[in-house]
DNA sequence: TGTTAGACTTGGAAGAATTTTA
DNA sequence: TAAAATTCTTCCAAGTCTAACA
């Protein structure tokens, strides 16, 4: 059936989607035929009545094929799209900001499509409407040139805020927040804001065990809410979680963290797996992300939670008298500019420092040292519980790597036979060079042996664990490129380029014996 | 004290580019 | 040299936190 232009554009954003999980999911299929039909004419809208009524398989063949014959496409043809794409770049991509022209990180508008909720999303595949000029705010500076809406446009306004850093913004339908348009993470704007973010950090080691100190105190404090705040940071504290704001109900995916904490999310075991006090969580946090752990804790704590728990059901508050807001005055207190994230920047951060200390060797090689520091970070991401979706590919490549290990076993054992062979045969003469070639030979093997089995060891830990994001967002970059320089890792093994570019500031500042 | 808007950081997945492998 | 695997980059959703207001 051919459909009128507005009703076939939504039709395309689903049959796109064919193959994803998504177009399985009752609730994106409801919200988005909802939405469909608000886009039909009335004459469309009385013959398409049901989706699982509609074959979109016809949208999906069209957008494939056109996939593949831009993957086809001719070298030189690939080349002028690239260049196309760059000059685009070069002309909306970068903004003088005082004086310095500054790359931006998202300089196009987001395109429509069907909201692509995560978890169980009440709003998973609504539509999301174009942006038009209209819908857009300029942000920049009084004097300079004001840029130009599309002909025939106008932006709904143009404003000179220096109190901000957006460029631009406009409001998203779905959920009728605010998006912007702001600079690259290379930028000394974002830059000077990420370095200060450590700074902070640095000054909660400074003063961690006396408000560690404080709160162990409270646990046995007259007040209630001091008490639950108490147990609250223990957990942000000692387990990382995040301060858990309270979401409006039917907006989002049901997700908690730690003020938000329920009932249901915790059961108590007076003794588990041999300890005493032991927490269990289980429950969905960002992302819908799921967070398991069974943690002993201390006595009082353990006391506290039996008290909070008392008369409540499942879908109850744990921590009933505390607020994220309240949590954050009360570390406002305890130190200027303290809130319940810095504590996951600081242990992220304190944990990787410790980590590489306790790991690396300076005798060993350059791989051996970037497993160490692999599994740091590794550390770090299971402690803030970072995971990943095992990539689908897994066990076949890593039994691939398996047998690789193995060839390269037999390939090893081969070159030491041969050795022996060389060494039996020229033992009184003087054929140093051919032996020598053996040697080296053997060598040679043996280290790629070596290298494999480190890989193969990192590939298996990092299964279902995602390094990005520690990497890029808690761990002060200054300790790994103090660690690099300490240790004659050269820099580009631990960030690629544009991690270098975010991480200006650090490469400009660190030293070797740099300590957070 | 609670509520909301606004601004900014954090987060995993998808898509693109590059490298490795067969 | 194609295709498979890996790495990099982009995308945009989903958090945190502050400030303004009632």
């Amino acid at each position: 059936m051919k459909l009128s232009l507005a009703a076939e554009e939504v039709a395309t954003f689903y049959g796109k989607m064919l193959e994803h999980e998504y177009t399985t999911k009752e609730v994106f299929r409801h919200n988005f035929f909802r939405d469909w039909r608000k886009e039909m004419t009335a004459a469309e809208r009385k013959v398409i009545k049901r989706l699982s009524k509609c074959d979109f398989t016809e949208i999906h063949r069209h957008f494939a094929d056109r996939a593949a014959a831009r993957r086809a496409l001719p070298r030189e043809e690939k080349q002028r799209l690239k260049e196309e794409a760059e000059k685009l770049q070069q002309e909306f991509g970068y903004c003088i900001l005082d004086g310095h022209r500054e790359k931006i990180g998202n300089f196009k508008t987001e395109p429509p499509g069907l909201f692509r909720g995560r978890g169980d999303h009440p709003k998973m595949g609504m539509l999301k409407r174009r942006v038009l000029p209209e819908d857009v705010t300029i942000n920049c500076g009084r004097d300079s040139k004001v840029p130009e809406p599309p002909a025939g446009h106008q932006w709904k306004e143009v404003r000179s805020d220096r109190t901000v850093t957006w460029l631009a913004a406009w409001t998203e339908n779905v959920q009728n927040a605010t998006k912007y348009v702001m600079l690259n993470p290379s930028s000394k704007l974002k830059g000077e804001r990420d370095w200060e973010k450590y700074e902070v950090a640095r000054r909660l080691k400074g003063v961690v065990d006396e408000i560690r100190s404080r709160y162990r105190a409270d646990w046995k404090s007259r007040e209630m809410k001091a008490r639950q705040r108490a147990v609250a940071l223990y957990f942000i504290d000692k387990l990382a979680l995040r301060a858990g704001n309270e979401k409006e109900e039917g907006e989002s995916a049901d997700t908690v963290g730690c003020c938000s904490l329920r009932v249901e999310h915790v059961q108590l075991h007076p003794e588990a797996d041999g300890c005493p006090y032991v927490v269990e969580f289980d429950f969905l946090g960002k992302d819908s992300i799921r967070y398991y752990n069974k943690v002993p804790v201390e006595k009082p704590v353990y006391r506290n939670l039996q008290l909070f728990l008392e008369n409540k059901d499942p879908g109850e508050e744990l921590f009933d008298r505390l607020t994220t807001a309240s949590l954050n005055k009360h570390l406002q207190d305890l130190m200027d500019g303290l809130t319940a994230k810095v504590f996951r920047t600081y242990n992220a951060s304190i944990t990787l420092q410790g980590q590489l200390r306790a790991l690396t060797r300076a005798e060993d090689s350059i791989a051996a040292k970037l497993l160490s520091y692999n599994r740091a970070n590794r550390a770090v991401a299971v402690l803030c519980n970072h995971q990943r979706a095992p990539p689908k590919t897994f066990e076949k490549s890593m039994q691939a790597l398996r047998s690789k290990i193995e060839a390269k076993k037999q390939q090893v054992a081969e070159a030491k036979a041969e050795l022996e062979k060389a060494r039996a045969g020229h033992a009184s003469r003087e054929d140093g060079s051919f032996l020598e070639k053996r040697r080296r030979r053997l060598e040679k093997l043996e280290e790629q042996l070596v290298r494999l089995g480190t890989q193969a060891t990192d590939k298996e830990e990092g299964k279902q664990v995602a390094l990005g994001t520690s990497k890029l967002n808690y761990l002060d970059p200054r300790i790994s490129i103090a660690w690099c320089r300490r240790f004659g890792v050269p820099v580009e093994k631990i960030y690629n380029k544009t991690q270098r570019e975010k991480f200006a500031w650090a490469l400009d500042m660190a030293g070797e014996d740099f300590e957070f």
